[in-house]
DNA sequence: ATAGGTGCAAAGCATTTGCCGCGGT
DNA sequence: ACCGCGGCAAATGCTTTGCACCTAT
C-alpha cells in the first residue's frame, strides 16, 4: 500500500522510483528518529537493491520538499523524523538517550517575545533539553529510542 | 602579559607552553564566537609556530576543564567562546549571520517546568534562535527598542 | 525518448591520532 | 630527566559527488 509520505511525494510531482517507495515507508513506520545508517538498515531489510548514497540522497530531497525534517541530538550523526504541522520540541534522556517529544504554546510564544525585544522577527529555533528521570525506578521498562 | 584564560589554565595545573598561551590569549581578547580555523589564523598572526592540530587540540583541552565552551550554530563547524558564571543563550541574525547573546531568566525557569511535566530534572539544555532584523520601517513605528 | 535516479567508489570536510622529536616543570 | 606536548601527515567518520548505466514518466 502506498504510504503518508509516498502520498506526499507524489503531490509534489517527484519520480517515484523503487527506492524512494522503501525509504518513504520505512519514515512513515517510524516512531522514532533515525539516522541514515538506521534508515538504510530498514531499508535493506524491506529492499536490498538500495545503497547507502540513495538513502543520503533521498533524505536530503525529503527535507528540501519539507516532507521531512534533520535533527541533531548531538553524536554527530543527522537524525530525520516526518514532519508535522505542529512544531514539537525533544527532550533527551541523557541515561538512555530516549527521546521525548513535547509541545508547548508558553514556550514558543515566549522566544517570539525575546526576539522582538532584540529587535529580530524569529523565523525558527533550535532547542533540545536534556535531562534526568526523577524516579528511575518506576519508569524504567522504556527504551527505544536509543542512539 | 597573563590572559585571563592563562591564568585559568595555571590553576588547573596545566602545563603551559608557547602555543597554549597563544590560543589562551587569542580566546582572551575574543568577543565573537570563533571557530578552529578561525583561531588558527589569529594564534598564527601571533606567532607561526603553531599547527592547527595544536589548535584543534588546545580547544577541546579547554573545553574539558571547562574553561571553554563549544557550541554548534549550524554550518558544520563548532565555534568556540570563553565559559561565563552566567548561562546565556544566542540568537543568531540569518541574514549576517551575526550572533547575538541574550539571558532570560524566565526562560531557564520554563525549561524547568517542562521538564518537571515529563518526569524529568533539567541537566542541560541547547537552544539558538534565528532570527531576521525588523527593517528600519517596522522599528521606526516600535519607537523604542535597544538594537 | 529522455530527464533524472542509482550504485559504486572516490572525494570532501571537520576533526582526531600515530609517530617521533622537542620543550616545560 | 621525564612525561607530556606539538608538528606533520595519515586516518577517521559522516556526507557528497563524478561517472556510467538504468528507469519512471
Amino acid at each position: 500500500m502506498e504510504s503518508r509520505i509516498e502520498r506526499l511525494c507524489i503531490e509534489r510531482g517527484l519520480k517515484m522510483t523503487g527506492q524512494r517507495r522503501v525509504v518513504a515507508r520505512v519514515l512513515s513506520d517510524a516512531s522514532d528518529h533515525p539516522d541514515v545508517e538506521e534508515l538504510y538498515r530498514r531499508a535493506s531489510a524491506l529492499d536490498q537493491n538500495i545503497s547507502i548514497a540513495t538513502v543520503y540522497r533521498t533524505v536530503r530531497l525529503f527535507e528540501e520538499q519539507g516532507i521531512l525534517e534533520r535533527r541533531d541530538f548531538g553524536g554527530g550523526r543527522a537524525r530525520y523524523e516526518p514532519s508535522e504541522d505542529h512544531h514539537h520540541y525533544h527532550l533527551i534522556d541523557i541515561d538512555t538517550g530516549k527521546v521525548i517529544e513535547f509541545e508547548d504554546a508558553e514556550l514558543e510564544e515566549l522566544m517570539k517575545v525575546i526576539a522582538g525585544r532584540l529587535g529580530f522577527d524569529l523565523v525558527s529555533l533550535r532547542l533540545e533539553l536534556f535531562g534526568r528521570r526523577r524516579d528511575s525506578r518506576a519508569r524504567e521498562r522504556t527504551a527505544s529510542d536509543g542512539a
